[in-house]
RNA sequence: CGCGCGGUAGAGGAGCGGCUGUCCUCGCGGGCCUCAUGAGCCCGAGAUCGCGGGUUCGAAUCCCGCCCGCGCAACCA
């Protein structure tokens, strides 16, 4: 089984924000759960540097473009390592390998005959040397230079989209799941029902880009750049070895509904006119809306992912990301939401469940776990496969909360049958025996299952009952604990932070 | 105009044809426990599931209309 998954490339001169974080994350959480079973992965993401804008700031610091991407893509390479997410590549499209594999990759498309010359017209500003959409304008002025842009015209190049309306809609009728969610592919789709026109892929006015191989006085427009980071990340992300054969089309793009049009129309066109096959899935996912009412002070309504992290703890945004909105759907989400989440679930449900249960097993048996299974109720065979179905379904909320479901259940079960009770009886051994076992049991399941979302604290849970750390998807299951010796009260695993600190 | 999404207890969300409106987070009222991170558990108050029709043995869940909010409408990562 292999699994390939991608976030969206993002733009090298923004800063990366809360956004783009979750999108990262998300992704993580699927792919560290896909190689828990076993799943061969990979997964990619990067920036996009090719903006003639990039082009422009770089020259009035007197640098080249790839000289200022150097210094800023930083920012970007740290967003992974920041939220743990276990990439195996970063690709920039300023590397040399992709510019060569978007050249061959169009150099297929124009031997296909869909590429051909055309007039692109626009709103062109001449003070920032390119064409302005409406949305970039304000009261129809150039906001940097104050001017009205004027209507220029160009010669380029134009691919033939509307070849592919029957190809598409075709893809859409028989591949009921390519988009998810369902509402998403029903846009597209009546989208490319409207009728589909031709677009532009290069840029007469440019230079910072890849060049045409047929017209070599022309770059690539970012559309026909930027999308095939996906494949060309493939044939040289390991240096001597093509990953084509076996990461493609097992591939899954995880991206925002904003970038719906380019993904699910665009690109699928694009690949199979150079003839690839068309990606396994597309997920979009919504818009993560930070209330800002009380923070926010010089940022504007940017809150800065990476800060958060700092207070919380990765693992605390992780679970926050995927648990607070659910995962589709647009969603407001506020600090105080994460502080909630953070003391509530993290700390209370699950932390505590771990400090009693181990501060049970260390006072009762001298940290003596023994195998006595009992009958709990609970099934941790069918979590496994609620669990695992969702994920595949890219249902990231509702596979946590099922998750979760369990821990709900195993506090339930401490109450129900009050240990301390059982320890003042000595008859009761056996009993208790069970009961601490079941616990320990199903503590080490939820740690294993928690794992994807929570990658720092789902060993210490394991190591805490003195349990193997490997995470296979396997040992979610009833019985998965090993008799072990030693345990000792376990220090809180979400402490409570101080006010100030919290205060972001 | 068109297309799409949403309108569920005080707030925010799941649920999207069937056991009495079920569940989750917060808030409110009451109680239990003492293993535990001022943690845990239970009970309760609180909803005509936007409005009006229809389909069905049965609808929050499907269909039609309307009202309200939001998004998209093409080169905008």
């Amino acid at each position: 089984m292999r699994y390939y998954l991608t976030t969206p490339i993002y733009y090298v001169n923004s800063t990366p924000h809360i956004g783009h974080a979750y999108t990262t994350i998300i992704g993580d959480i699927l792919v560290r759960h896909q190689r828990q079973r076993g799943a061969e992965t990979f997964f990619l993401t990067g920036v996009d540097e090719h903006a003639d804008k990039v082009a422009r700031v770089a020259a009035e610091r007197g640098l080249t473009p790839r000289e200022f991407t150097d210094q800023i893509v930083g920012h970007w390479q740290e967003l992974p390592r920041r939220v743990n997410a276990s990439i195996d590549f970063f690709i920039r499209t300023s590397d040399e390998g992709h510019g060569k594999f978007v050249q061959e990759f169009l150099q297929r498309i124009y031997d296909n005959g869909d590429v051909y010359e055309g007039v692109y017209a626009g709103l062109y500003c001449y003070g920032c040397e390119e064409f302005k959409s409406e949305s970039d304008l304000v009261d129809g002025k150039c906001p940097l230079h104050d001017v009205e842009p004027e209507w220029l015209e160009e010669q380029n190049y134009f691919f033939r989209l509307s070849r592919y309306q029957d190809a598409l809609l075709r893809l859409y009728d028989d591949r009921p799941d390519f988009v998810r969610p369902q509402f998403r592919a029903n846009e597209a789709r009546s989208f490319i029902e409207a009728g589909l026109r031709d677009f532009s892929i290069s840029r007469a006015t440019q230079k910072w880009g890849i060049p045409l191989p047929w017209d070599e006085s022309q770059v690539a427009y970012v559309w026909a750049d930027a999308l095939v980071n996906y494949l060309s990340a493939l044939t040289y992300a390991r240096p001597g070895e093509d990953l084509r054969p076996k990461f493609w089309p097992v591939v899954r793009h995880l991206l925002a509904k904003d970038i719906l049009r380019f993904h699910a129309v665009y690109w699928p066109a694009l690949l199979l006119s150079a003839g690839y096959e068309v990606p396994r899935h597309e997920f979009i996912h919504g818009y993560l809306l930070v209330e800002d009412r009380k923070i926010s002070k010089s940022l504007g309504n940017v809150v800065d992912p990476l800060d958060l992290i700092d207070v919380y703890g990765v693992d605390a945004v992780r679970f926050w990301a995927a648990r607070a909105v659910s995962f589709g759907q647009d969603g407001t989400v506020s600090l105080d939401g994460l502080r909630e989440r953070y003391e509530r679930e993290l700390g209370n449900d699950l932390g505590n469940l771990l400090s009693r249960t181990t501060a049970m097993i260390a006072r009762y048996r001298g940290g003596e776990l023994r195998k006595a299974p009992g009958q709990p109720p609970w099934s941790a065979d069918d979590l496994a496969r609620d669990v695992a179905e969702r994920l595949d379904a890219f249902d990231v909320t509702g596979a946590l909360e099922a998750i979760w479901t369990l821990v709900r259940s195993l506090n339930r079960y401490v109450e129900a049958t009050a240990p301390w009770q059982l320890a003042k009886d000595e008859a009761k051994a056996d009993e208790l025996d069970t009961v601490l076992y079941d616990l320990a049991d199903g503590l080490t399941a939820a740690a294993v299952a928690l794992s994807a979302y929570i990658p720092e604290t789902a060993p210490t849970i394991l190591r805490a009952l003195g349990q193997s750390e490997d995470l296979s998807w396997e040992r979610v299951r009833a019985g998965t604990a090993e008799a072990a010796t030693g345990i000792a009260a376990a220090p809180p695993l979400f402490p409570r932070i101080e006010p100030e600190a919290a205060v972001a």
